[in-house]
DNA sequence: TATTGTTATACTCTATAACTATA
DNA sequence: TATAGTTATAGAGTATAACAATA
């Protein structure tokens, strides 16, 4: 997902890029949602990447601060698990912010961390939250009206179901 | 990705998972399009290594089959580029496809390769396939009739648009 | 005893640079 | 000169096991 690292290459000299190779068949991944879902995730994440990734922040990392400026004070673990993130690799994570000076670890307990934003972090949320917000509208007027509410209710149903189906299966085995 | 591991812990002894810990706002990430499709993608993908994956089938390997399965002889870099994959990435997973029996290199000329299936891999694929399409079709069922094909419809203006813009990013730079 | 944070580790996915052989 | 496949490498993301300190 780097797509605002440099692109060097830009060739493209001859018109057309391949040869006899027009549009390949996907054959049943054109009707499957799982596929759909992955391309489109990786276009909005790489759009992202190119508009906010400069500031150095991954979508991850924002979704982090974004739950931490909401809910100021919650513990890593807690934090983690809202974002569906294993208190395990959250650890590195949170280093990361707090080394950029985003983030603060401040002692709850003798075991646990209450995080909170630095004014550098609420700076920098504020201004990756405006451009999100820009491109958010921008596929609103690409979906419509009712296409971007509908869409997102769709997105929920399928991460909320399937997400306990899973959850089910775990307990039954 | 790996919804397919055993889960050796489920001890959940107590009715609460967490200590005033209900449901944890997530502020802007829940109306955000982008947090929606990684979330959906995640547990559709989960989902499907939970009924596929024992095969050891990952998604990204049975998108390469069902590709060759269509159009078969075609060559790696035309299958990874159709795929979004990179040529280089495609390597590895070729050899691994044909290590296990399923896919075979077939020299075209001297430099490059037609990819074909096996009959190993004609019968993984049939039979990751109907699985696949019992995945899709709760999907329709949750969704209701209409709700499917819009939402393959919203993820289709998605990509593409967000893809092209990425492209045309590219070529301005 | 259970929770919290942590380290170590490994595997997958993705990205770039550079190379060989061939068209 | 451009294409096809390849290798090497590196950075993210995610998974499990095991541990110390604390509640």
């Amino acid at each position: 997902m780097n797509a605002a690292r440099k692109k060097p290459e830009d060739k493209r000299s001859s018109p057309r890029a391949q040869p006899s190779q027009g549009n390949i068949p996907l054959g049943p991944l054109e009707k499957s949602i799982g596929y759909a879902l992955r391309r489109a995730q990786v276009a909005v994440f790489a759009d992202f990447m190119s508009h906010i990734g400069d500031a150095g922040l991954r979508p991850a990392q924002f979704s982090v601060l974004l739950v931490i400026r909401e809910t100021p004070g919650l513990k890593q673990s807690v934090v983690a698990d809202a974002l569906g993130i294993q208190r395990t690799n959250f650890v590195a994570m949170v280093d990361e912010l707090q080394k950029k000076g985003w983030l603060d670890r401040v002692p709850a307990d003798r075991r646990s961390y209450a995080l909170h934003l630095t004014e550098a972090g609420e700076a920098k949320i504020a201004e990756a939250l405006a451009m999100h917000t820009a491109i958010e509208r921008r596929i609103g007027r690409l979906l419509g009206p009712g296409g971007r509410a509908s869409l997102l209710e769709h997105l929920r149903i399928i991460a909320t179901t399937l997400a306990d189906a899973e959850r089910d299966d775990g307990q039954r085995a």
